[in-house]
DNA sequence: GAGTCGTAGTCATACGTATCACTGATCGGC
DNA sequence: GCCGATCAGTGATACGTATGACTACGACTC
């Protein structure tokens, strides 16, 4: 390569490496492109990250990439990347793994961004770190949902509509999101309370529990879209119209929100938007800079699934 | 480390990389594993990599993420992998993506595994290819769906129940998988045919187009999941009852399938066995192998949205 | 004309591993 | 007691890059 541009295998680098600025006539540089493309010339990975000590590869823990929500996660955390010149190697974190058996090689990884709804980020060593949906308490660097925000959005549509008393169908998975829906919740008014796994059938099941006594709410709010879904057939199951005997609300407005009938009322939750500005507060982090931690809004968005209580 | 140990760097790396069989006295073996333990030290990957020339990394193509399908084919493929020691980096390849650009290091992949539903694997260079969903015609390894088979189950199923006559929904993507639903069912009997792209609401459009005439269909086949969802907003927009007025049937089996009511009958095609085979198959091509094509068979889950058609 | 400075590029080296060729030591056989 | 063989481990080297130190050369200053 260095042969056929006719200079050293030094100006290869310094031109190849974007660091020609003055060092190196423009019409050497130019020569030098022009054999690299010609041979279809590109440098070794691997030969610069071992001289680099860096791989420009970060690491992003995910719960599980078999949902829409945490793909678009890594579609926006991607991008961002990508026009960083940095790569993304995913890991999901299922809750089964075992956290102790770290099966990512952490010398290949620059840093890392975590979902803190996956199980552990813990032992990971000491890699720059930024957490998505963390806990405010949490010391390192977060660019979180306004879910308080989101939840009251919910909270004063259905005070609006009439509702007075909330059922709640909370998901079972112990992280901030879902304990501040909780909280949020619970300051709005009275409220009866069932959690379930994040599935259709078990929050089915959970959502029937609720509904079949004689005091049942007049709404079910739901900490995800598909709970509301289970929520749905449970009205079905019991011959509840939705929303006219029953409203409904979900979270995160994934695909299921749209695909089913009515369409439902629930809080859209920028996942990509989240995974972009984790990215840039990640990669300021591996400047060695220090990003104030992010907040992203909500939008309530209201479709079929919410209406007045029948009862007035 | 080295010295940790007692031993030389050539021993340490002898152990470690699991080659000490015959070579290393086992109580040696021991002490230079317990040195990296209380140590921490892990082998360096971008050496091992730079001296090795192979990075056990391979690159899995597939249209986008935000699919909980292909979510699943990397959770196969990605498991397949981890047990052989090789690590998966995914690449999206959206429909506007320009194939020109590689934002990918092919210098740091091994191998490549491929959706033929993404736009393109050409321009990879010359790295073993692995290709799901591909054309039979195609000269590199493939493992497939047997979409054959798993239609002509829908159109057994349909022609069981009654149904003569066939609307076909079909997804507007030039890819051989989806060729071949509208082959087996053309091969079934009649059908009046509408494209769409695989999206609720277009799916909701085209599904009107072909239900609002007189001699409508008793049944819409669909070509995914979703194209279903929205031949169920159509049907209710026009009063029609699923599955009394009309019977619907999808493909993929997707979280979507069991969100709506009725619950959709549908083919349900193993994803995460498709990137486990799939990466199985790669691996025996990095062997320097030849391993046969496979062909994954789905299962007809029949749901409540078929049934005899209204007028018998 | 000697000294200084800037420009354009080269040289040598180090990153951490895997592996080939090699060395001592121990041992069995005759 | 000497030879060959086996065992257990070491030494040296190369992988391809990035970079600090260095050189060659001309221009400019006084």
């Amino acid at each position: 390569m260095a042969r056929v541009a006719g200079v050293s295998q030094s100006t290869v680098s310094i031109v190849l490496a974007g660091k020609a600025e003055g060092r190196v006539k423009p019409e050497t540089g130019r020569a030098v492109r022009e054999a690299a493309e010609s041979l279809g010339y590109r440098p070794n990975v691997a030969a610069r990250n071992l001289r680099l000590g860096r791989t420009r590869t970060v690491l992003l823990v995910v719960p599980t990439l078999a949902s829409p929500f945490f793909g678009a996660v890594y579609t926006g955390a991607a991008r961002d990347a990508a026009e960083r010149g940095f790569g993304v190697v995913v890991h999901p974190w299922p809750d089964d793994a075992n956290p102790a058996r770290s099966p990512v090689d952490i010398e290949a990884i620059d840093g890392v961004l975590a979902s803190s709804i996956a199980g552990g980020v813990a032992g990971l060593g000491d890699v720059p770190l930024v957490v998505m949906d963390s806990d405010p308490a949490d010391p390192a660097p977060a660019v979180n949902f306004d879910v308080t925000g989101g939840m009251r959005a919910i909270t004063a549509h259905l005070a609006e509509l009439g509702h007075r008393r909330f059922g709640h169908l909370a998901a079972a998975v112990d992280a901030w999101t879902f304990r501040v829906r909780g909280e949020v919740l619970a300051e709005a008014g009275p409220l009866i309370r069932r959690t379930t796994a994040i599935d259709v059938a078990a929050a089915r099941a959970a959502a029937l529990d609720l509904l079949d006594r004689p005091d049942r709410p007049s709404v079910l709010v739901c900490d995800d879209d598909l709970i509301a879904a289970g929520a749905y057939k449970a009205a079905r199951t019991l011959g509840l119209d939705v929303p006219g005997d029953l409203s409904v609300t979900g979270f995160d407005d994934i695909l299921v929100a749209t695909a089913v009938e009515p369409e439902l009322t629930t809080v859209r939750l920028p996942a990509e938007e989240l995974g972009a500005q984790a990215m840039t507060a990640l990669l300021e982090c591996l400047d060695g800079h220090h990003p104030p931690g992010v907040s992203l809004a909500g939008e309530l968005i209201v479709r079929g699934s919410t209406a007045p209580p029948a009862n007035g």
